[in-house]
DNA sequence: CTGCATGATGTCGAATAATATATCAATTAT
DNA sequence: ATAATTGATATATTATTCGACATCATGCAG
């Protein structure tokens, strides 16, 4: 009999838990995983779900993926081991997919205004600017703030004041430059509202 | 093609030498480790050489028996956790299978002198409380500390005092109890001399 | 020197993961 | 309402691990 339990163990279980939570957090689909790693969707679906004994190598690739290793624990390290990882974690609520979904739109919002407006004074100047945090590659930036950034970009025809609003515009894509450009602390990730679960939490199936 | 790679990738290579290490920390040969855990011991080379892909719950059988565990970490969270781990592993140099050793030779000792000096004051009150320490299964004795208990007790048909000599010994045993009752803390491990190589050293193969 | 223990390697059959591909029900976006 | 996306499941095939067993070279204890 090849298998070594005929129900995964705990610590398996949690292994599969822990991959899916990562990847739900970075709001990644299993199809997106699966195009970075080459592990084929249906696979990954098993793995998370835990109807399958993955290889290392699987676990190693989807683990890689997600930004994290698979490393042996002393089990008496295990509880300091989960509290940093809680703090290491990445944007839960609110995930890097949103960022990117804003991004776009922000990019095709600025199209549309230089086609309707071209003559309008700053214009240019906020297509420089949002160019700048094209260059970051860690889009970690809350989707709140670029909602918001966007919004007022698309209300600029009916504004009364628009250079007013081209100037706030203009104020919070420096202000979220200057933010990636001096990596914010584990710590401030902390002011962050919790996942609804987590790393430790005992997830009794 | 369904190996990942050709050729084990640095993680999973890792993962392997980090077994290894533990085992033999532990001085536990493969073929004890397999009778722990029913892992053959032809696996247990080629799992700890690298030359398989060994499934989830192989690892997790084998760290398990060696009071590890397999987690995801976050790999910004990577070094922190090998100082964890560092501090939360048990004896290196003087290993489990040296204090197993030391166990028998005093019971030896003790079954000696009981048939060479049987009238000797003090010598069942020795075999009861050596019994007593006998009852811990995790044996994280020094078995240097054991090895002078045990030159004592074979020291004493040529001891001119040899109440006091008793008295010695039995005092040392009595202060392993405590010391096992009382789990004894990390920081405390952190006073071995530490292993010729550790986790988060480089270890080109 | 001899015997024993150890880690490594080989072979074979059985069981399972992995892959490719398709499909479905449910959910979400438009 | 419709289209698109998602996670889960099925099927056939291939590749690999796993377990059982044997054996070997090496090093160590006595």
């Amino acid at each position: 009999m090849q298998k070594r339990t005929s129900k995964m163990s705990y610590n398996t279980e949690t292994i599969a838990a822990s991959l899916r939570e990562a990847r739900t957090a970075k709001g990644l689909s299993q199809r997106v995983l699966s195009a970075m790693t080459g592990v084929p969707q249906a696979q990954i679906s098993r793995i998370e779900a835990g109807t399958v004994d993955p290889r290392t190598t699987s676990l190693v690739a989807l683990a890689h993926a997600l930004d994290m290793e698979l490393a042996l624990v002393p089990r008496k390290a295990v509880p300091a081991v989960r509290s940093i990882s809680r703090q290491a974690i990445g944007p839960s609520s609110k995930s890097i997919a949103a960022s990117l979904k804003e991004m776009n739109r922000i990019s095709e919002t600025l199209r549309n205004l230089q086609i309707k407006m071209p003559a309008l004074e700053g214009i240019t100047q906020l297509q420089k600017s949002f160019a700048g945090l094209e260059r970051f590659q860690s889009l970690d930036i809350d989707p709140d703030v670029l909602r918001n950034i966007r919004k007022t970009m698309e209300r600029l025809p009916d504004t009364s004041d628009q250079q007013e609003a081209i100037e706030r515009s203009l104020n919070s894509i420096r202000g979220l430059r200057n933010q990636l450009a001096h990596q914010p602390l584990a710590s401030q990730a902390e002011d962050r509202p919790k996942p609804a679960y987590s790393l430790d939490e005992d997830d009794d199936a």
